[in-house]
DNA sequence: CACTATACCAAACAACTGTTTGTTTTTGGA
DNA sequence: TCCAAAAACAAACAGTTGTTTGGTATAGTG
């Protein structure tokens, strides 16, 4: 009766889908998921469009593969700076400076999680909102621990921190400011007072 | 002779070129330029795919258009603020409060600039660039009125500040703070210490 | 070694894309 | 009233899109 329940698919060592998911986070980073078709995806993989389809159900369960690597990928570069102790200060200078590493030039899946807008893509919008909420949680921490006079609005000054990370995207070019100098600047200009 | 270099063009007044920008904006700022087809703004304007091409010669000059609209749109609201006398702080929360406005329910218009990539549409990417240049350039006066320390970074500072807003197109829902508080926040949480 | 699920190929499908071409209607000025 | 320019129609084009279907090789397990 056990061999019945044998249900699980044991995976092949030559699966190409690690592959596929690297370049479709090539592509969906660098021109957009709208404008990346299978072809250009299952191209760069080695194979055949149609192919695509034994691993994803649809274009949109691909993203959200891609959105979910992303996510993980983005936490796992900002919980160890989330961790260090010291000066809280310090420790969200550090935690901008690695979400802004992975986002700019580490990894094209954390791009995608930034430059993939969940409203055009009605069909799994929900779902890859909740996997942002899900990271904006943890760079929550990094604010939630900062010693600020009585009446600061946290919620307010995450929204705009995290904006002004994430907008980086638009105008950074690599080869000026390295993502650390301009953590700092961005973490500066909030705790240092700027009325003199 | 005179009348061989009547090559003016008499406009007429049925004309439904407002219309088919009007639509435009609306289509590009709902779904994006690239989920948007030629067919959406013919069919919204009440006319064929074809006819649009008396009037643009693509649909990437089409959204060049829409884009300078969006761009002298932005300035016409944030103007005012910036000619506006006083206390240099209290201008600058005008200013973003105008641009927030603008960006956030005001203007389709408007809100293409901030939601399409320049990137995205290589034929054009440079001139976007360029519209979206000049008006920053017009943001950037009401940072160079601020009375600051003498070392600060008034270019980041811009940087920051305008990431900040923009991005607010991401996660901002109407019914919650309007865009004259959320600019009131922004601003105070630059400008007062928030190291007690 | 046999056999089964895995992973992919090969080829097509219908729908949709931006755009072109030739023709027709309509407008405002002379 | 006449007429050239303006503005739109009608119909198609070639290319691309995401996806489906049926068949096939191959790797790992018993």
């Amino acid at each position: 009766m056990a061999a019945a329940v044998r249900t699980a698919a044991a995976p092949r060592s030559d699966n190409r889908l690690p592959l596929i998911l690297d370049a479709a986070a090539r592509f969906f980073s660098d021109k957009g998921f709208g404008y990346t078709s299978m072809r250009d995806i299952a191209g760069a993989a080695g194979m055949l469009p149609g192919s695509l389809y034994y691993h994803f159900a649809s274009k949109e369960e691909l993203l959200v593969a891609v959105y979910a690597e992303g996510v993980r990928r983005i936490k796992e570069a900002v919980m160890p700076a989330l961790a260090q102790g010291g000066d809280p200060w310090a420790r969200l200078e550090s935690v901008c400076a690695a979400h802004l590493a992975a986002l700019l030039v580490d990894s094209a899946y954390a791009q995608v999680v930034i430059r993939v807008r969940p409203d055009d893509v009605p069909e799994v919008a929900a779902r890859l909102t909740a996997l942002r909420d899900e990271y904006e949680r943890t760079f929550a921490q990094a604010i939630a621990d900062l010693p600020l006079p009585p009446r600061t609005d946290r919620r307010v000054l995450k929204l705009m921190l995290l904006g002004a990370l994430n907008w980086s995207q638009t105008w950074y070019r690599s080869g000026r400011d390295s993502p650390q100098v301009l953590a700092r600047r961005f973490v500066r200009l909030l705790r240092d007072p700027l009325e003199a």
